[in-house]
This record gives structure tokens, C-alpha cells and sequence, in this order.
DNA sequence: CGAAGGTAACTAAACAGTTACTCACCGATG
DNA sequence: CATCGGTGAGTAACTGTTTAGTTACCTTCG
């Protein structure tokens, strides 16, 4: 019981405060708590992270450091792109909470480092566009950011997602069927998807001309 | 100052404590603080709501009551619905928010109430797609999920907005472009589009044929 | 006059953060 | 090569404040 470990306590530590944090938000979570569940005396919470918030930015930064969304790279079909991201979000277990939590409690720091990884994004879907790959009359970012909630929404909101489709996004039938419609979805908004992965009918898009 | 009016002093707290409430949610929000920007002694919002919990549900109900989502009438145009949809979440005030931490709060009561709202949601795409005014080949409850996230993922996540978007959601311009892309969106799900009301290039869905 | 509306001051518990201490390790010094 | 001392790891008990919820007491209306 003696034994020291920092390493090991810190990682403790961080291991039970991504728990609290992520069921209860920073504002509920107690740090005696968090103290209680890591088996590590209160102090110890404050020698290493300084203070409550300090912890939760600790946390945020290290779920941040290994959920790499990874959206959108240029040369994979959007449909493939899509359900991929479905499963890879639906499986990465607490993080998504926590994104809510920090998105409510207005960090303003943190989200601008990431916006060059969407800039690269945007980019890609412009580029996408510009080759005749996807809908152009579509604005690029505005189609990320849908993409995006496409594929976050329901892990945000399980409740409505249960009130909606009767299964909890955690749900592998769940899993299964938000893929299998994102790789729908895409394929609509892909007018030319490269490769034909999924069996499903699939769409070109064609004008509509209408007489005056 | 000393007046009496009941209904005017459940009224303030209720007002109060949506803003509270929305602002840092059901933990962070204070009651004393609650009580003192409604004008109000705190006793009387224990007289009124019982508890700090009784008065959280109280606020939610008050607004999910007035938040009447509408979503998915059948016979008006998807493009025009989703457009519309942006535009009245976009403007409804910190409802949107409050929803995000009720939804986090893990209150199980609530959502049941309004599955029938999304029943109906789903009844009405259902029938659209047999109708051949919708694309067949979604899911319809997936479809609405899809749709409902389209329309609040970019108010729930204001930071994640402004990160890809470069505007926050209560931006008049963000709306515009919001509510543009969702019409252009529905467009692309409605095979056939009823009212041309949207100056933007249009789009009809036709198979592709692949040769083996 | 009595019930509902309203007030001020109080309380018991919970909480973040601290104090004051011990213990183990490790490199430097005599 | 022992031992000394400093530093970082760890503990238990405490503190000052904040907070939800209460008590005991007025006031006004029907």
C-alpha cells in the first residue's frame, strides 16, 4: 500500500477525474470524490494539478490529445469517411461527454488550436468540390460542421436519441444503423463516391429544370 | 415594493431561474443568486418549488411547454421546414442550452412525455417516403434524428461553431447561412420537391446506373 | 381571524483548499 | 562507503466559506 508511484497515481488520479467529470460536469463533481475513487489521498489531487479546475483542464487536454478526429481526409469515399467516424466516436467511451461539459462551461481557450485541424478539413472538402466529388452548391464549412453533428449529436443527446430511434447510441444495433445511414447520407451528398462499398442504391445528382 | 402578487413572483423566479439555470446548469447554478435577481426571498421559492431540483424541472417544463419543436408536418416542403426550423431554434433564446443540461443532468422523467411529438415526426417522413417525396432508402427515425441535430448540433456546441464556421449561431449572418444550407440540404433529401421557394440551384435524385 | 404571501436570520452539512507532518529515495560530502 | 540532507511523494486532520434548506416571525387579503 506503501508503495510510491507518481506515474501511476497521477494516471489514477486523471483516470477517476475523466469519470467524475464526465458523469456529473465540473460544477457537480467533487473532488473528494474523485480523491475516493482513484484511492489517493486528497492532497496528492492538488501537489499534482493544483486545483479543481486545473484537474479538469488536465483531463480535457489529455481526452483531447487522443480523440484525433481525424474528419474528412481527402482520397477516402465521404460515405466510408462517415461510417467510420460513427463507430470510432460511438466507441470512445466518456470523451464525448466531456467535450459537452467543456463546450457548456465556456473554456474559451482550448478550442482555438484545434481550428487549424478543421481548416485542414474545409480544405479538404473544398478540394473535393472543386474535383467534381461532392455537391457543390453546398457551402464546405457548413457541410462540415453538419457532418460533424451528424456524427456527435445523437453520443451528445442519448436521451433524445433513445426518445427518437429507441436505442442508446452506445447500443451496437445503434452503432450499426447510424453508420449504415451516415454511408447513406453520404453517398446523396457524394455526386461521384469513388468506391461503391455500399450496396445501397445509389444517387447522381441532376438539375431540375423548371419552366417559367 | 411591498405589494403582493403571487403569480408575478412565481413568474420572476421562474425567470430567474432559466437564466441561471441555463447559464451554469442545475449544479453551478446558486439559489441565493436565483433569488436575489428575481427580487425575491428565498423562502418563498422553497414555498413555491420545494426544492432547487423541484425548481430545475419546473424551469424545463415552463419551456419545453412553450417550445413546441413542429418539426416535420407533413405537406410543406423539407427545404422549407429545415430553413424555417434554424431560423425559430436559432431565436429561442437560452432554451436550447437549458435542454443541452438537462440532457447531461441525466433526468430520466421528461423525454418520455414528448416521444409521442417524435412519433408523429416519424409517421410524417414515413408517409412522405412512401409517397416517393422523400428518399426512400433512409431510415426514417434515423433520418429525423439526423435532421433534429442538423438544426440544434450548431446551437448546442456555439464554441465548435464558431471553430468551423468562424461565427457563433446567434450571429444573424450564421443564421442566414445555416438556414441556406439546411434548405439546400433538405433539397438534396426530397426527391421531389413540392414549392420552389428557394432561389438556389435545385437538384433531382437519379439512380446511377453502374455497368458491372 | 385565518390562510396564504412574505421576510430576516439561522443551521447543519458539504465543500475546496490548507496545514503540518512523515516517509522514501538519491546524490553529494566527509 | 556511510550518512546527511534535501526534495518530491504521501497522509490525516483541519478551516473558513458557501450552500441548500429551515425556523420563527410578520403582513395583507378575503
Amino acid at each position: 500500500m506503501s508503495e510510491r508511484n507518481p506515474d501511476r497515481t497521477r494516471a489514477d488520479i486523471l483516470a477517476a477525474a475523466l469519470e467524475e467529470f464526465a458523469a456529473v460536469g465540473p460544477a457537480g463533481a467533487r473532488v473528494d470524490r474523485i480523491a475516493a475513487a482513484a484511492g489517493v489521498n486528497k492532497r496528492m489531487l492538488y501537489h499534482y494539478f493544483g486545483s479543481k479546475d486545473g484537474l479538469f483542464a488536465a483531463v480535457c487536454e489529455a481526452q483531447l490529445e487522443r480523440a484525433e478526429l481525424a474528419f474528412f481526409k481527402p482520397g477516402v469515399a465521404l460515405s466510408e469517411q462517415l461510417a467510420d467516424a460513427v463507430r470510432v466516436q460511438s466507441a470512445a467511451g466518456p470523451w464525448m461527454r466531456l467535450l459537452v461539459w467543456a463546450a457548456l462551461s465556456a473554456t474559451p481557450q482550448g478550442g482555438t488550436d484545434r481550428a487549424e485541424a478543421w481548416r485542414r478539413a474545409i480544405d479538404a472538402i473544398l478540394e473535393a468540390q472543386t474535383a467534381g466529388e461532392l455537391a457543390a452548391e453546398l457551402d464546405s464549412s457548413q457541410l462540415l460542421l453538419a457532418l460533424v453533428g451528424l456524427v456527435l449529436f445523437p453520443i451528445a443527446f442519448p436521451q433524445l436519441t433513445v426518445a427518437i430511434t429507441g436505442r442508446l447510441p452506445s447500443d451496437d444495433q445503434s452503432i450499426v444503423e447510424r453508420s449504415g445511414f451516415a454511408a447513406a447520407l453520404g453517398s446523396l451528398i457524394a455526386v461521384n463516391d469513388r468506391q461503391a462499398t455500399q450496396p445501397k442504391p445509389r444517387y447522381r445528382l441532376t438539375p431540375i429544370v423548371t419552366r417559367s
